[in-house]
DNA sequence: ACAACACTGTTATCTAATCAACACTTTCGT
DNA sequence: ACGAAAGTGTTGATTAGATAACAGTGTTGT
């Protein structure tokens, strides 16, 4: 990490773009990133190695904005500004988390689990955000300060994509289904203080 | 046209890539080149307009390289190197030729017509070069200097070449298998001084 | 065990691409 | 017919990308 850079820059944005699709392309071919080397990426990208290091720590940082960027295109559409905190959008939220970790998780050899915890964080970032916002249309039941809300959407984010990362790295003997249907009553009686969802 | 570039920096090459096939897929929208603008071509190769003009005096020099690209990538895949001076192949190249100039001549709008002259030339010599191949591989009926096979190449491409311009300009009466036919007969015969084709 | 090899990160130097601004020309609507 | 809008082609200053070279860290094989 040399320099950091503009983001606004047009010659920024094309050498992301290129890196991550040449990135996306190898995985396609490979299956796992343990093979992947930077080399390949920045042959296939046509772009220079240094730069590749200007712009992300290692091949772990480019992964982590391709899963964030991946992430939140999958949350953006599927639960779009429309959806309100329901029932059934939570259920379909959780689900769709549960799908996401399952999809990514065979890209990781062994050797490649000790990174996972980072990029964690950016998914579960991701969530809260999407709960916070869900938060804050739905009339709350008790009046209650901005922090209440950021922290009960922390809490929840957690309660749902927690039990995600360890049945994703699971024998999965439970069913999706099963764990999802689980979390959700929990999820439901742990928002009961601030709103009731029906 | 500011700086000229070097040919080898990979950004140029990168650059110049981009330009080509924004403009290709702005070809395939619109069908023809005279509402197609400089800026449109930029905006969607995510390359500066400024920049453009450091590759390319115009649109229609960047024409000019496409097509010289696509005509000589058409002339390398079907007259591969293997290929030799022979009846059969001069047929495939003669009906090739027409089959290229009839294909792109839709792209222009009589304004653009103007600038036609200009990147014929750039086909001519590509076929030109092709010629010129098949006569070094060929042993010559009479002993011949290098400038006479040069001079014979020219001169036999412009005999493909010229009918081929003007059977695509005009009203196609005349099918293009007969004008190919009558093309190659006369061709066959221009070449008898240096070589007896079979 | 060690040598050959491939990959990693980092640096200084150089160059191509970007940007904003310029004076035109062409096109278009009313 | 005329003013607005859009496109052209060029310039100088600024910035990101390319390059080559570096020391260091695994792999591989023999």
């Amino acid at each position: 990490m040399a320099t950091p850079a503009n983001e606004n820059d047009p010659r920024v944005k094309r050498t992301r773009q290129l890196l991550l699709q040449a990135f996306i392309s190898l995985l396609e071919e490979r299956h796992t990133i343990h093979s992947i080397s930077v080399q390949e990426i920045t042959e296939r990208a046509t772009v220079n190695r240094a730069t590749f290091y200007a712009h992300f720590e290692d091949k772990y940082a480019l992964l982590e904005v391709w899963m964030r960027e991946k992430f939140h295109h999958v949350l953006e559409s599927q639960f779009s500004t429309t959806s309100t905190l329901q029932r059934s959008t939570l259920h379909l939220l959780i689900l769709a988390v549960f799908d996401f970790l399952a999809l990514w998780q065979y890209h990781l050899k062994p050797a490649d689990r000790q990174f996972v915890p980072f990029f964690e964080v950016a998914l579960q970032q991701e969530l809260q955000e999407v709960l916070l916002n869900w938060l804050k249309q739905v009339p709350l039941s008790v009046p209650v300060c901005q922090e209440t809300g950021e922290t009960t959407a922390l809490v929840i984010s957690w309660a749902i994509f927690g039990p995600a990362v360890q049945w994703s790295r699971g024998d999965q003997t439970i069913t999706k289904d099963v764990m999802a249907h689980h979390v959700l009553a929990i999820v439901i009686a742990g928002l009961s203080p601030v709103v009731t969802v029906t």
